[in-house]
DNA sequence: CGATCGTTTGACAAGGGTCAAAATGCGTGG
DNA sequence: CCACGCATTTTGACCCTTGTCAAACGATCG
């Protein structure tokens, strides 16, 4: 890998030096767009708000004014129990939406946390296909959904680490943020114990034994998957792509590595 | 309690005796329905097919045409892994809608499971008002999915069980099918497991233990929840309410218990 | 009445949690 | 540039919840 490691292509990505926003790249490889409503998402992404690490953008029971973009950062749908507990229901990465409306709901069903710095914009009206890309993108998060409670209800702690990276693989080459085998992690070894229902000792160990049998190389805030088909085996893998056919997440991407 | 005991009334309901069948009693207390919308209904429940437990009603990918309503039966949205381990996604009571499309998605993101005989018919087309209703189905099932997402990943053995039954209380009323203090429960201890990411062994433990305690008493196929505000605050319950502001489920009942 | 399925229980193993401390990294201010 | 403080990572020792295996028990049904 060249000192111009995938961590710092991403960080270009996501200060749109000169490529597509991710958001932009997420829904047009969702549903084709026309000119209009690429223009719109672009002049969206101009229109963003701000959140410092561990902000509420939403907090459940809020009332919903239209759907968000998250189009720099991460960010987590979040349950919080009373006693200090949590559980990430959902990670948000850059270019996903946020509290897309369904039908008639007016109020938020989780609180949306800010997990890094991040930049969130208002999403233009559903005008010009892109309604139907709102939901798709809402059929993913539901398709998220699922995999989740799949993965924390019957995969160990190994196979659920595994399971997540796959998962966020994918989700970063959709939107184009992923180079050909890596992806940008900034999380902490707490909030990814806080995502996959463990501690953040034994995510430590977890992450280790990875490292050790050669399957990962987790560096400077970044994993590369050295191994990703042996892995999609070992979990039984359900691919994102199983939910609207076919697009086609190989032939990506932004990064020469 | 007489020997005219909740089951049996709530096996008289299942049969449509005398009252509304239970996915009117649901979609009513959604939203108020006009009389041609619930004509549209009670002509539904006349169409429905029968499966036997253990049938799939839907496969993963398969075409989707249209909302169905689970009007008598426990149903079961599943993930199933190439290795027997089995994860319950969602558990789907009588009244309760399957696989409502939500844009343009066609196939089935998991698959739907009977696990008692059950019947099933195609709802009427979404007008006069059925939409909105469909919608907020939808909108309560996307809850219960969350929920479960922290059910598996924050709380422990005892408290699952509690937050399940919890549930499955609420989903009951709403449908008009709970006594005032308990509800029918015809799944295995296996099956049971598969939802709670446990095992059956486990489940057994737990429920000795809900039973010795006083919470429960779970004869007869049935749960009555001996103290279920304490339960509440155990697992810090978060009403199915929350997403949609008011229906009351106080206020309900079928039975005189 | 055997056969089958589900429940119950016990003994034991193991995965993951808890607690505590050391090590590492990193931004800040001197 | 260094020193400091703070957050995060890493590791070890120990314990507890839950899983595994196996057997007995009970109910239901042809």
């Amino acid at each position: 890998m060249s000192p111009r490691n995938c961590l710092s292509v991403m960080e270009d990505l996501a200060g749109f030096s000169d490529a597509e926003p991710p958001h932009l790249v997420r829904l047009k490889r969702l549903v084709p767009l026309a000119p209009n409503a690429t223009d719109a998402l672009l002049a969206a992404g101009m229109h963003a708000t701000a959140f410092e690490a561990r902000r509420e953008v939403i907090r459940t029971g809020a009332m919903l004014c239209g759907p968000l973009i998250l189009t720099q950062g991460w960010a987590a749908q979040v349950r919080e129990f009373h006693d200090g507990r949590r559980q990430i229901l959902h990670l948000l990465l850059p270019g996903d939406m946020i509290s897309i409306p369904q039908g008639p709901r007016t109020y938020a069903a989780t609180t949306t946390l800010a997990l890094t710095d991040t930049r969130v914009a208002p999403a233009p009206p559903a005008e010009n296909g892109l309604g139907t890309a709102y939901a798709l993108s809402a059929e993913i998060e539901r398709f998220c959904h699922l995999r989740q409670i799949a993965r924390i209800g019957r995969l160990d702690a190994y196979e659920r680490m595994a399971d997540l990276f796959l998962e966020l693989f994918d989700r970063f080459r959709l939107a184009g943020l992923a180079a050909s085998d890596s992806f940008a992690l900034p999380l902490t070894q707490e909030t990814l114990a806080d995502c996959l229902g463990l501690t953040s000792v034994h995510v430590n160990r977890t992450l280790r034994q990875l490292r050790q049998e050669g399957m990962i190389d987790d560096r400077r805030r970044a994993v590369r998957l050295m191994d990703a088909d042996r892995l999609r085996s070992i979990v039984d893998y359900h691919p994102l792509t199983a939910i609207w056919g076919a697009a086609d997440l190989k032939s990506d991407t932004v990064a020469p590595t």
